[in-house]
DNA sequence: CATTTTATTAAACGATCGTTTTAAACATAC
DNA sequence: GTATGTTTAAAACGATCGTTTAATAAAATG
């Protein structure tokens, strides 16, 4: 990769994460990146393309590290449910992990997948659809079984409960040290990891336990 | 109220949720309302002010109600702790259905705080934080003392993962129709809200047993 | 009715947007 | 060295942004 698409792309990255992709402007990216307004347009087409491509870089390892975690645990205990818990750890903790410490880059990343989740581009639907697709596929089926397979339903609420405190941690991570008055360190990943794990098993645990008024699936 | 006030905030509230603050044009507003474009310079000064009338004309008979539940449930109990549910449902539920019934409106309003609460802008930090100060300080001690005091660090974790959670479920909301093959309607205030409160509740409580490996509070 | 205030309109302002064009610089191959 | 293909540069394109101005219409006040 030249050394222009490279800056270009580390200078998309802390745009996008600071003003969402409706929001980064082209010419603040190529500014930021030193090279000239039409070099995006040259290396890249256009602004879509540089974003997918950017996102694309970074996201395409870590889901198949996720993948890749959770069919070997899953190989070893001879596709048995796994703990709950340990599903949700490889769910979260590349994300968090990787994305900050490689680079420390204040979850610029993290930031960047949420506002692109909130934005309501046409083709980020598309787009996040595909990232997440085979991700969600598995990481459904192997949560349904470590719940004991509590009926379609609450496996559907579960798991947009938790991709809604997934998304919400992503784009407001910055808001734990407010809320903490300091006291918590925004780059303490496995605290940060220990509680959300713990938190979202224990919500979907008692979502699976939720006493249906309506019609049972 | 005139009428052209009316309509601009009406308008205003459509086009906000579609495409956020900075992602709205005060000419597609305008349009919608069908009023000439400098009507909303003329009637509220300026866009951003359009914005806050328009949220705060919402928000804050809601979080009056939320309090007053509170305050009312705590007083009534002696201001020994409530069921850590409770204090939740007061939290969600109004959100949920005052919102959402009183005009059919497709939960447009909730992609209005989401989407403000996720965008950069640099009035909407403060703005929001005025809307949510109340609120949060009250509810953050009524949690504390529902699940027995954990600890400092326990409830900072947790009052930032119960607002990931509402946060994400008020943006994404249109994902429970998609996770769910349409089984779940999304018009249902009442089954989102058990297994709002559910998740969020088991949440809790999940981290505030958390097993802490470093200094306590 | 006359006057003053309030509300609406069309038009323009300056700024910024993503993208394209055209030309110059650069590298590589013959 | 000349020719070829690739990368950079400055300038301009048409479109849209939030806001302002100036003129007109409507309503309210005396």
């Amino acid at each position: 990769m030249s050394e222009t698409k490279r800056k270009i792309i580390e200078a998309a990255e802390v745009e996008f994460a600071e003003n969402g992709y409706g929001g980064a402007s082209v010419r603040e990216i190529t500014a930021r990146a030193e090279v000239n307004v039409a070099a995006i347009n040259y290396h890249f087409g256009n602004k879509e393309s540089l974003y997918k491509e950017m996102v694309r870089n970074r996201i395409e390892p870590l889901n198949r590290k996720r993948i890749d975690m959770l069919e070997k645990a899953l190989e070893e205990n001879d596709n048995f449910p796994l703990p709950l818990d340990q599903v949700i750890d490889f769910l979260v903790r590349p994300i968090l992990t990787e994305l900050m410490t490689d680079d420390g880059n204040d979850f610029r990343f993290l930031r960047v997948i949420g506002r692109g989740l909130s934005e309501g581009q046409a083709f980020m639907k598309d787009f996040h659809r595909e990232l997440l697709q085979e991700i969600v596929a598995k990481y459904t089926a192997a949560i349904s079984d470590s719940l004991r397979n509590p009926g379609f339903e609450k496996v559907a609420y579960g798991m947009h409960l938790l991709s809604c405190t997934i998304l919400g941690s992503m784009m407001q991570h910055a808001r734990l040290e407010l809320v903490s008055a300091g006291r918590i360190d925004l780059n303490d990943v496995d605290g940060l990891c220990e509680h959300l794990v713990a938190y979202i098993s224990g919500g979907l645990s008692a979502v699976a336990e939720v006493e249906m008024t309506g019609v049972e699936s």
